[in-house]
DNA sequence: TCCGCGCATTGATCTCAATCAATGCAGGAC
DNA sequence: GTCCTGCATTGATTGAGATCAATGCGCGGA
């Protein structure tokens, strides 16, 4: 699928589960015309599998970021094989566990951190994990780091500027980091908001009855 | 247990897989001293399901408000069991995929509306789903309605005082629809948002191969 | 080559909700 | 009864971030 194209909206019945096997995709909440981007998706995983799994409507509209792949499966048969399949369904169970907890910790970052500390701790975890020497670039445009920042383009860009007092200086989409020791005193990293979040599904044992 | 006692903290190693029978409990989101409500959880639910499967630490704390009765199961049993159970595996799959929609719910409320209008909405929704004649009231303390809604207390209150033009009028813990539509002119419910979340387990089924 | 569109930047202003502060009020302990 | 403590209310002030507006920039298309 190319960029821009809406997988489904908000609203709708699932009519597939969808797997996203490489690119990028939005997840929207919409209210009249107005978007805000609650997630952002990129391969592989499961787009909204909670919707599929429960015959559920979806919440969000999704949309191509990045030339996507995706696998489509009929929606009743990839809740039939959930239902029969113990190993898949084990696996869904961890992806989506996996999901909850990166909602968690966006809601986290959101409502404990200032929009200042928000930029700093984002760009700070991009210096911290990349190769040492390695040029440090913005993985994403400008406006979407923002949407995931919960902030308006404006303010992410003026805040750039604020943050160079604490050792963090971006030019176009390389980060500086000018003093790595006053950006962690200032922007003290939370493995539980800032670490990754993988999912490690359970094996399935053979039931002893 | 009774109210105020704390399950777990945030980055603890669930030792146990918490199923809430009756009761009721608080899941906050901790920063230093401060401390901001993620998610409140009525019986019957399981806390956390997300953490205990996964291997993962808690990402928040979890302090019992009301008297709250619960179920301890070891994890490991617990994760062992899902592992051999497909039954079970459904049943918390679906638990934990509600669980996940309710946060996409609480995003976008908190997201894509205004204080006012996540309190109009609240309240509204009260109204709508209290039996025709029945008194409505609060279910629960303004300070944790607040709390849910995104705001301080001092907002609640002030803002219980603004929708009265809008025909919702408050007094102490009850709820008066003084002017019921004018209410649903001004705060349109939206079952993407302000609907329930409940969780249906899709059936096992016998696997043929 | 020129045009046009979307992104980024910068400035000016506004506003919603937080914060700080003081008071009132109800329930529980003793 | 009296004290205490936590919740609620109300007022005054502040401030973080949004909004509105204008300009610049880079890139792809014809």
């Amino acid at each position: 699928m190319p960029p821009g194209s809406f997988l489904f909206d908000q609203s709708e019945t699932p009519a597939f589960a969808l797997l996203l096997v490489s690119g990028c995709v939005e997840l929207l909440g919409v209210r009249d015309t107005e978007e805000t981007l609650i997630e952002l998706v990129r391969a592989p995983d499961f787009l909204l599998p909670a919707a599929v799994v429960n015959r559920q409507p979806y919440l969000l509209r999704a949309r191509v970021l990045n030339e996507a792949s995706l696998v489509m499966i009929q929606a009743e048969a990839f809740r039939n094989t959930v239902a029969s399949d113990h190993a898949l369904c084990l696996a869904v169970l961890a992806c989506q566990a996996t999901q909850f907890r990166r909602q968690v910790k966006r809601a986290k970052n959101l409502q404990l951190r200032s929009a200042e500390e928000r930029v700093g701790c984002y760009l700070l975890r991009l210096v911290e994990e990349a190769a040492l020497g390695e040029p440090v670039k913005l993985p994403l445009e400008k406006r979407l780091i923002a949407s995931q920042l919960g902030i308006t383009r404006e303010t992410f860009s003026r805040t750039l500027l604020a943050v160079v007092r604490h050792g963090l200086r971006v030019e176009g989409d390389t980060v500086n980091p000018d003093n790595i020791a006053a950006a962690r005193a200032r922007f003290p990293l939370d493995p539980l908001i800032d670490g990754p979040e993988a999912a490690i599904p359970l094996q399935a044992k053979r039931n002893r009855q």
